[in-house]
DNA sequence: GCGACGCCTTGATCCATATCAAAGCCATGA
DNA sequence: TCATGGCTTTGATATGGATCAAGGCGTCGC
């Protein structure tokens, strides 16, 4: 984004009388929902929203961490290259989800959308100064750090220590559990290179044994994006590992 | 613990005025060292010592997590278990090290003694008077829950893609990096065990992986636990892919 | 000093998953 | 309608690390 671009979106999304953010979509679920609805202005005032092209990457990896993001539709994936192209997905974003705090000086992975997507951004400075404004987000944003290192250690045991079909029941059932509505019918955003760079596969164990599973009655792949779980307690016997 | 236990080493590490923060040996390396040095009576008031015998498990994955640690000497695993038996441990703690912001409700891992450790321990309810008694805390358990995270997608991407070489470098590196001397001599605390649940690897394999580093001249290995990096260069390039 | 136990190393073999290769299967646009 | 290109699936083969199986080597207690 150049520099024009970036503060004629500033200056739309400055409007704190519009209400951006009384509006927001994500609201509830992200951590501006310990604001009270009285203050959304000011919440306004220090976050700007951007739509984001699908496929495009809006944080990369070692660049200065000078933005924290809200996801506010749409999903991201968040991973890391090795200098040989090897890619480890380290996790993916949905509306509410808060984007940055893996990061010190610098941010500790890239992120990129898939599909559309739109984010409402905040400086560092700026939430530095919500913080202060808003003391509730202190604990607001405490959560969401444990929330991300109990997730996060989860990942580890899964790429350390569980089968390939361990990790896809895993999978499956996480996205189960992460969609709003807890529908057993779950809607894939990612391609099956998606899913092998976030659980250390390739895209052809991820194939088969996704077909394992649809062989043995614990899923039905309707599409390739749309997959039923048609026995959650096997699945979750699978996914723990026994 | 029993109730009595607890009770009195309470009342023992609540002697405010008998410089048990003051004097604290990691304090300069703990979230503590924000607090002004005449506050330490009042930190002392809500920190308790505790002495840890080695091979003792003194957070368990699951349990209500009532309690955060710092550790002020020794070392710990942090770890998680299949039904199974599978383990993957996901840190190693050292001094000055804050344990439990992998936590919601319960922890999400154990953890055990290396060695003889000591610990320091805060109720959730006293750190949070901390909080909101000192706020620079804020900032550096925000600091805290960053640097954990980042190190967690380090684990991730060595877990989910690097090769077991790629792995030991890593992990000799990340050994290397955090002694305080950062001398080329480094000493493990871990047995191959230990090496081998952090890396998602076998103990057989560690074993053969180490050795073969030392036919390459890459590392020494002058007694099990002490090993020296020969090739710094040689070992970050493999560490880190090529 | 000596036996025993607990790591650690080394060797042989196996196997889960990667890699290599070739079709399928859509969706898209001419 | 048909060609094109990008996923995805399926099959054949290879391989890195696991597993199985001995030994080796310190360390500790007696």
């Amino acid at each position: 984004m150049d520099a024009q671009t970036r503060e004629s979106i500033s200056m739309l999304g400055s409007c704190g009388s519009c209400g951006q953010c009384l509006h927001c979509e994500a609201r509830s679920r992200s951590i501006c929902s310990v604001i009270d609805p009285d203050h959304m202005a000011r919440l306004a005032q220090y976050s700007h929203r951007l739509a984001v092209s699908p496929g495009k990457t809006f944080i990369q990896e070692g660049e200065a961490a000078s933005d924290f993001f809200i996801v506010t539709s749409g999903h991201a994936k968040l991973f890391s290259l090795m200098p040989d192209g090897r890619r480890q997905i380290m996790g993916f974003a949905q509306a509410g989800d808060f984007l940055g705090l893996a990061s010190g000086a610098t941010y500790a992975f890239s992120a990129e959308a898939l599909g559309s997507l739109s984010l409402c951004r905040f400086s560092r400075s700026g939430l530095a100064l919500l913080r202060r404004e808003f003391p509730d987000l202190e604990n607001r944003l405490m959560e969401e750090a444990s929330r991300e290192l109990v997730q996060a250690q989860k990942s580890m045991m899964l790429l350390g220590r569980k089968t390939a079909r361990e990790r896809l029941a895993s999978f499956l059932l996480e996205q189960h559990q992460r969609s709003p509505t807890r529908e057993i019918v779950i809607h894939l955003p990612m391609s099956r290179t998606g899913i092998a760079d976030y659980l250390g596969l390739t895209i052809e164990t991820v194939s088969r044994t996704l077909n394992a599973l649809q062989r043995e009655k614990l899923i039905a792949i309707s599409q390739v994006t749309q997959i039923t779980l048609l026995n959650l307690p096997a699945l979750e016997v699978l996914a723990r590992g026994g």
